[in-house]
DNA sequence: ATCATTTAGATTGTTGACAATTGAAATGTC
DNA sequence: GACATTTCAATTGTCAACAATCTAAATGAT
């Protein structure tokens, strides 16, 4: 535990704890959560441990049922959809309003963010590629200065970690993505709101489209 | 309490009866909320009340501080912008899908919602248009079978009404409010995805700008 | 008198124990 | 043997007491 958490209660610490180790598989989707043996393990008490769920079933990283049991999150193919939708409308809203206060601030690091961009597909770095682009669409969420906006992309964007593991194992179009993402840069710093936000909404269907396609031959797979 | 509450979980209730309260303004914007107070007189723990208290912060309609206390949530001008761009982006999202798969339950129920809605204007009743405009998006919404976009309405569909009673001093263009909304119904049946999508997003621009000028005059008033 | 320090009261964060509910194994009936 | 009924262990929902923290009044030094 570093000094900064200290000041953070100890829920919000088990929920960071909690989150990260279902982004990161730790918790595979579908298992069942005990609520005694999680916390023993963490060290705190059940009462401390449920607030933390509470808000884990909030971000919708977890599914709580009455008297039953909480459940990591499943991935579907319609879960898929959801998210991949929802992003893209989040994101093509940020891209509007950005586009529409245009300041050096904006210029300066959503530039830098493209650049990051740049270079990470030169160097046909993969991970480095999708990282970027998720700061870059961060970094638009947060010069929105839309504080709902912000707080439902944040569960979104858990969400869509999700999926990384799924995702890493298809193969991009490095270049098309950048490509796709300096037009919305252009766009958002020339001011034209409208063609920002079809930019953003559409810039990603294929690959959403993709993913939720692979799921759905897994599910028929499996049953 | 009716017998189909005696289903849910004490938790569950006490959010509800809070929730209703804050909307209903019998617990004020602003003012504190003390929670052995609140727990005796619900007849609830405080442990249960908590878990209560945080959902409806999750929700936007208290906002807590570490160690200090719980508030109901207070309409800033920034806070009624936020709510009204964010409600016409979902439900533009929703007009869109919805206008994607058009069923025979889709055409009978956005109907009936606006029947009920030329019904309320032409009898100039204020309030009446209002519910069938709450009633007309949560239909749609309700029909684009998106679980995550119903559930982020939700919250703001919650937030939404915690601005009805300043709206209410507002006159509004009854007729007008319905022809737009008859305007949306037929792009949406009409198959007209994009279409319904800008009607959507910008379809009570105006009245929102309003409400952002007034409480901005508010807020200037206050200070 | 003013400002820093201490202290006391109030309030929230946390805990361990108790009550209510569930699912399935055990039992009984045909 | 198949099916309904009855336990019972496991698990979640709820509670009341304890610890940590904050606010503000009381105290003291300059």
């Amino acid at each position: 535990m570093t000094q900064a958490a200290v000041l953070q209660t100890l829920n919000d610490q088990a929920t960071t704890i909690l989150r990260e180790r279902i982004i990161s598989g730790a918790l595979p989707p579908g298992s069942r959560v005990l609520e005694i043996e999680l916390a023993e393990e963490l060290g705190i008490s059940r009462g401390t441990l449920r607030a933390a769920l509470q808000q884990l079933s909030f971000e919708g990283l977890v599914v709580q049922k009455r008297f039953r049991s909480t459940f990591v999150a499943s991935l579907t193919a319609q879960d898929a959809y959801e998210v991949y939708t929802m992003r893209n409308t989040l994101e093509a809203m940020a891209a509007r309003i950005v586009a529409g206060r245009v300041t050096d601030r904006v210029r300066t690091e959503i530039s830098q963010a493209i650049a990051d961009m740049r270079s990470a597909a030169k160097a046909k770095n993969r991970v480095a590629v999708v990282n970027a682009d998720y700061r870059f669409h961060r970094c638009i969420v947060d010069l929105s200065g839309h504080a709902r906006l912000q707080a439902a992309y944040g569960l979104i964007e858990a969400q869509t970690r999700l999926f990384l593991r799924i995702t890493s194992t298809l193969d991009y179009d490095l270049t098309g993505i950048l490509q796709v993402h300096q037009a919305l840069m252009e766009a958002i710093l020339s001011g034209d709101g409208e063609g920002a936000e079809l930019l953003a909404r559409d810039h990603n269907t294929p690959d959403g489209a993709r993913m939720v396609e692979m799921l759905k031959q897994m599910e028929e797979a499996c049953s």
